[in-house]
DNA sequence: TCTGGGGTCCTAGGGCGA
DNA sequence: TCTGTCGCCCTAGGACCC
């Protein structure tokens, strides 16, 4: 058996944990940059503004109907995520963080209790202990716990939160009710497709042969079918090493000389090198790309993207900063407004069995000077310590006007009660 | 004027050596 | 020595997730 648990509404919850004003009110949370709608209250759901819809085109209506918008904050998200999962942890043997908001759990050897009644604790214990409000699917396989937490979230009084779906018509019931284009795993251009088969429930995509699944969903849809017809399929991943790690951002100002991109690309660097570092990576490639705004038509658009290889595997802020900047050289034209940039490091290597180059190999001084830095930015804040070339001055380059305080990991934001 | 960011896995197709 | 075939490896692109 698997659970699954969610947590509902995740960012607006967060906000409202340390605001109580904002209950019942409609909730928005914008992506960096203040661009995008990326988290919704149901409130705001109510209201018809969809996911992804640019804040800017939604201004009159958040007036309008008094919508509290947030820029992200998530050093606040990210926190409150691991006191929820820290709490889930006493219920299962087996965890799998599945993102910011979800974990899937393993319940084995629970023949003697009531599931049912094990999933009301975990949710009282969750709200209790973080504020936040949970869904809760329980079933035999990750795509059917999918399903049964879908219900949960969909009919909160009915199933007080939880549901377990723990026969075959209670399966049969749901894979009916739920609309194949709402399957976790199966996307637009799959769903379109489906459709187009006259396929418009999940139970209808599991009696379709395997072989036309197989033939136009591939092995991951041939998965998932299976995995929903009960047989379970998709296991518990255990948290594996990054195979890439990206630093992108969109700025808040058109960029138009070479030495502003040229800070960017330093502090994209410098932020790839220190999550490499966290997870004990080298890198042996780096990816660096730049582009002009897809959105104004009527200016010169351009956008290239170049990699470049590292003389031999490293996790060395200045070395990698050191071939972003011939990276950027290369692809940097003069007379082009940029909006976007970003780095991505590739073919990462554990650093206790990175390959060692016969001709040339990294300053020895620069693991321990790394080791140096990362300690006075853990203990002093991110970015206490900088290399020259990053940007000083962090503030101008991202829009984040609506930012809630950091209550739960700034000491100057935490919350204060006035009696 | 303003339109996010960070990941994963799979497949097809070309290059290349046995 | 030349040619055809097979299978491995790599890359680009597509699809998906949150």
């Amino acid at each position: 058996m698997y659970a699954l648990i969610d947590c509902n509404n995740f960012y607006a919850s967060c906000e409202r944990v340390f605001n109580p004003a904002l209950n019942g009110k409609p909730i928005v949370v914008l992506s960096n940059n203040d661009g995008c709608v990326v988290a919704r209250s149901n409130e705001a759901k109510a209201l018809g503004i969809p996911m992804g819809a640019p804040a800017f085109q939604y201004k009159k209506l958040f007036a309008q109907e008094n919508v509290q918008v947030f820029s992200s904050n998530y050093a606040l998200y990210g926190d409150m995520s691991s006191r929820v999962m820290s709490l889930l942890t006493s219920f299962a043997p087996e965890i799998e963080i599945y993102s910011i908001d979800e974990a899937f759990l393993k319940i084995e050897g629970f023949e003697m209790f009531c599931l049912k009644s094990h999933g009301m604790r975990m949710h009282q214990h969750i709200l209790k202990g973080t504020g936040i409000p949970v869904s809760i699917g329980m079933a035999p396989t990750k795509a059917l716990s999918k399903v049964a937490n879908r219900i949960a979230k969909k009919f909160p009084e009915r199933t007080q939160n939880v549901y377990l779906m723990d026969s075959e018509k209670k399966r049969v019931k749901a894979l009916k009710w739920l609309a194949v284009e709402d399957i976790w795993g199966i996307g637009k251009k799959h769903a379109k497709k489906l459709k187009a088969h006259n396929i418009n429930s999940a139970y209808e995509f599991t009696q379709l042969s395997d072989d036309w699944v197989r033939k136009h969903l591939s092995v991951v849809g041939l998965r998932l079918k299976k995995d929903l017809e009960g047989v379970p399929t998709l296991a518990l991943e255990s948290p594996a090493s990054k195979k890439r790690i990206a630093a992108t951002r969109s700025f808040k100002k058109n960029l138009l000389n070479y030495e502003e991109i040229k800070e960017q690309i330093s502090t994209f660097t410098v932020s790839c090198a220190e999550k490499l570092r966290r997870q004990n990576s080298n890198c042996h490639l780096l990816l660096i790309f730049l582009q002009t705004n897809r959105f104004r038509k009527d200016l010169p658009q351009y956008g290239r993207s170049i990699a470049v290889k590292t003389p031999f595997a490293t996790n060395s802020s200045m070395e990698l900063i050191r071939c972003a900047e011939k990276g950027l050289q290369t692809i940097f034209k003069e007379g082009y407004a940029y909006k976007k940039a970003g780095v991505i490091v590739l073919e990462l290597s554990p650093t206790k069995s990175s390959q060692l180059n016969l001709f040339s190999s990294e300053n020895k001084k620069h693991a321990p000077l790394m080791k140096v830095v990362d300690r006075l930015n853990k203990a002093y804040g991110r970015h206490h310590v900088k290399f020259g070339a990053q940007v000083l001055d962090r503030k101008w380059k991202i829009k984040q006007e609506k930012r809630s305080p950091r209550y739960t990991t700034h000491l100057r934001e935490v919350i204060s009660v006035k009696s």
